[in-house]
DNA sequence: GGTAGACCTGGACGC
DNA sequence: GCGTCCAGGTCTACC
């Protein structure tokens, strides 16, 4: 069946797709153009479907080989269109960047919405499994994360959806060690993997609290694993432009374009988007860099 | 509040 | 084939 999600202007599936390496990653699966997207995903029926995602006229359409019933189709919908932020309004933003010449494609470009996975939980998962390691090497733990502990895709066993935080949560440390090559950050997975299954935190809640950026951030970097880049990068997912996720590819682009190749640190990197307020994160993220 | 050292993995490199 | 070095953020202990 196929439902079709229409999107705020201006919009482009194909931008979205590429906002960052996050379409690269396990259950994400995009197709050689880089024009559509695929993601297997686990329904709270239990239902493990596999949602294929093209650009429409309107918006998009998801093209789902079985056959969903309405409350189905009604998470299906509420996924999808929080995965590509369908709905998000980013017309101040675009005012902004149009003064600016280094983000002069973004208006023109309808860049801005950032690709994000159904769930928060899936969202902190990914972020410690970028960190402190190559991309290589979190495409990899994410990989194996999915195959050995995602629910099956029943027309491709091959794939699988991402794990549920009650699947991974019935697990042990030296398992998921063993099966996903982790390293020191499986006790973080496991943590909240259980954390959440047992309903001692609500992730998905914290997708729509009205609770100031610095509240939100509080919460986010209460999470074992979860430092000030992690919590920079899980803000930008949730909308909240304030902090600039910093970290070494950070350094070396700030030391090139603005400090003529000198070392920098922290404090540098946060200077030289200052002036951007609350959009900092945003101008950061798509600033055309001279020496990409 | 700031800092040093440990945490893991896998790729690159030298022998 | 083996050993060593290195890159990549966060945590903990300590000052």
């Amino acid at each position: 069946m196929r439902l079709t999600l229409p999107a705020r202007p201006p919009f482009s599936l194909p931008i979205v797709i590429r906002s960052h390496g996050w379409f690269q990653l396990a259950p994400f699966l995009e197709d050689e153009r880089g024009s559509s997207l695929t993601y297997v995903d686990e329904l709270a029926s239990g239902k493990v479907v596999e949602l294929a995602i093209q650009e429409a006229p309107v918006g998009v359409s998801v093209t789902v080989e079985d056959e969903l019933n309405p409350a189905e189709q009604a998470e299906v919908t509420g996924k999808v269109s929080w995965m590509l932020g369908l709905d998000q309004d980013l017309s101040a933003f675009y005012d902004l960047a149009g003064q600016e010449p280094k983000l002069a494609h973004v208006p023109t470009g309808a860049r801005g919405r950032i690709l994000r996975s159904p769930t928060l939980f899936e969202d902190v998962l990914k972020t410690i499994l970028t960190t402190n390691t190559l991309w290589a090497a979190t495409i990899r733990m994410t990989q194996n994360l999915v195959s050995q502990f995602g629910a099956p895709l029943t027309a491709d066993p091959t794939r699988h959806a991402f794990p549920s935080p009650e699947r991974l949560a019935s697990t042990d440390e030296a398992t998921l060690r063993a099966e996903t090559r982790l390293g020191y950050r499986a006790p973080y997975v496991l943590a909240l993997a259980r954390q959440v299954a047992t309903g001692d935190v609500d992730l998905e809640a914290l997708k729509t609290a009205d609770i100031p950026t610095a509240e939100l951030r509080k919460r986010l970097l209460a999470i074992k694993g979860i430092g000030a880049y992690a919590t920079a990068n899980l803000l930008m997912l949730l909308g909240r432009y304030d902090f600039i996720p910093v970290d070494s590819w950070a350094f070396k682009m700030v030391s090139s374009e603005f400090h003529g190749g000198e070392p920098v640190g922290p404090a540098e990197v946060e200077a030289a988007f200052q002036r951007w307020g609350p959009w900092k994160g945003l101008v950061y993220w798509f600033w055309k860099w001279d020496h990409e």
